[in-house]
DNA sequence: TACTTATGCAATTTATATCTTACATTAACT
DNA sequence: AGTTAATGTAAGATATAAATTGCATAAGTA
């Protein structure tokens, strides 16, 4: 489950915990999605896209990794 | 959790027991993630995208619903 | 040095997705 | 009427996402 959300989040200057908060989550939740060891929900992934202002594709398409 | 699970698979002509066959799950689950009060998880949602020739975007974001 | 901030990581608990099994319903067909 | 295929739904068991708590570390800073 590689992912771009730990790359986008450092771009919008936010701290895992601030990106936590946010979306209802904790940092260590955060951490281990950014770790890409991991499923998370399609909620909390629909929320953390919506606060990154990037959409599903962006953060999680396998094609669309960085 | 709407989506646009069900109509897509209608469109490949494929029965929910095929789709969950293919994605590695079951029948049931597929019927609760079509039906929509239901938050299935992100490798699942990847699963099925594939399966039915589609992105996460294109099943799962909330401004391309149909 | 000491202190704070951000992150990594691990053990335990809690919540819930998913599976399994089962039964009911509807539509199409013989 | 009877049969089959596809779907809806529900109860109980299992797997795992997510929370909680705690401690360690690195980087910056007073």
């Amino acid at each position: 489950m590689k992912n771009n959300v730990k790359i986008m989040r450092m771009k919008m200057s936010m701290t895992q915990e601030q990106l936590a908060k946010r979306v209802g989550a904790t940092r260590q939740t955060i951490g281990l999605i950014e770790k890409g060891e991991y499923n998370p929900s399609l909620q909390l992934c629909v929320a953390i896209a919506k606060e990154l202002n990037k959409t599903l594709d962006d953060l999680f398409w396998e094609e669309n990794l960085l």
